[in-house]
DNA sequence: ACCTGAACACCGTTCAAGT
DNA sequence: ACCTGAACACCGTTCAAGT
């Protein structure tokens, strides 16, 4: 599902060439990035180490370096399997921003499906097959918007940045082991909001005053909350006239 | 210089309960903090471990468990340490807009100076002695903005995740060893616009056209672009008139 | 072309034992 | 109260050797 493409791989890629695979194999390239995922689908991201990947599939950690070559070049290919979830709309000029703003959303939505996900992004250059597809698209949009070129490369980098420092947020406090239930969240917030509240008033009168706004917010709201006032923002910087709201 | 506040530990802090040091030995809780940073700032986030930490202060790594209870533990002090070096003026309501700018300036430049800093606060909730003062700080000009309560939370939390989101993306790659001089970084920018180009134009038509726009962005105008965005997005929901420019 | 076992050079953490 | 050596249970990666 990777490799079916004929774009050459970036300089950097750190994974070994290897002619295409003949018949599927239990142990494969693609097999080897599932069951990473699955991985760490199930037991985050720490839980993988090479070895107990190989005990999944298997067979021991020195079998899997002949097909990724490195666990760095592993995590490159599930970065890219992953963005490959990310599905975009062919651009509307009409529609420019709500198609922004549910991108966005789709983004997140992904993120949060694999909680490991942004971690993982961290030093990667997104430029495999799946990520050159979205980039386009979402360039797609942002010049059927109007931005100026400067703009909209801007603008594609900006929002990548936006939804990804509030996906780390998001997913980064116990978004590890267990499941981000709804109660331990709450329980979550409500201990930051009891700390918070019991701190001396006259050091701290604006975080005690406001210790409650912590724990209510919820973080769908939140998020819609960010991407309005990021993409109006971008609006104004469009060469056409529909400014703001 | 981290522990003469009375305020208690949040209930989650990983630090074990010891009496204050009396006399200021070769090896104590703040001169383990000085030397990971010191060892981070020269090596990387990476090449801290508990074993060279160690062997930097003359000791074995066991010695150092007593004073900083685990590795984690150590982390969140050096996190609040490094917060502590943004400083924040006191709120000014005149020039809210003006402050917050630069507030997110300094934090980046923080972030920029420590670059392991934003990976080092993934999971961890900045709410250490120094995290408060800066916290406490930000809501200030929030609140001095005329942002009403639930807006000011807002608007203080999604702040610090678009500065965290764009200096991860800063500091991701290669942001590790060697500091990213800007001999490396033109040429990593020019990789990547040499790779767009050459790309098959049809399937690809805006990331071929904008490739050139890739390499060119200057980081500290795309910053100020982003918060300006951001800021000048936020206002539009303060309680006075002082909409946008 | 693909897989294997065994080894190398590391980790974080614990714990009994020292002073 | 503080430090130590040694051990436990892990890592990513390499490499000679197999089929």
């Amino acid at each position: 599902m990777s490799d079916e493409t004929d774009i050459p791989p970036p300089p950097w890629q750190r994974l070994p060439e290897r002619p295409a695979r003949r018949r599927r194999d239990p142990i494969s390239r693609d097999a080897i990035v599932a069951a990473a995922i699955a991985l760490m689908d199930r037991d985050g991201y720490d839980a993988l180490s090479m070895r107990t990947l190989a005990e999944e599939l298997g067979t021991g950690a020195a079998s899997l370096y002949w097909h990724v070559g490195s666990k760095d070049g592993l995590l490159d290919l599930v970065m890219d399997q992953l963005i490959g979830e990310v599905v975009v709309p062919p651009a509307d000029p009409a529609r420019w921003r709500d198609q922004l703003k549910e991108l966005a959303r789709t983004q997140r939505a992904t993120s949060l499906r694999h909680p490991y996900l942004v971690r993982l992004s961290i030093g990667r250059i997104p430029l495999g097959p799946n990520a050159l597809r979205l980039n386009e698209a979402v360039l797609a949009i942002m010049r059927a918007g109007g931005l100026p070129p400067r703009m909209a490369v801007q603008g594609f980098l900006m929002m990548l940045e936006v939804v990804n420092g509030f996906t780390l947020d998001e997913t980064g406090v116990s978004g590890e082991e267990l499941p981000p239930d709804p109660a331990a969240r709450a329980e979550a917030g409500d201990m930051v909001t009891g700390y918070l509240k019991q701190l001396p008033g006259e050091r701290f009168p604006n975080l005690n005053e406001l210790a409650g706004e912590f724990a209510l917010a919820d973080n769908d709201e939140r998020f819609d909350l960010l991407i309005e006032v990021f993409v109006d923002g971008l609006a104004r910087h469009a060469a056409g006239r529909d400014g703001a709201t």
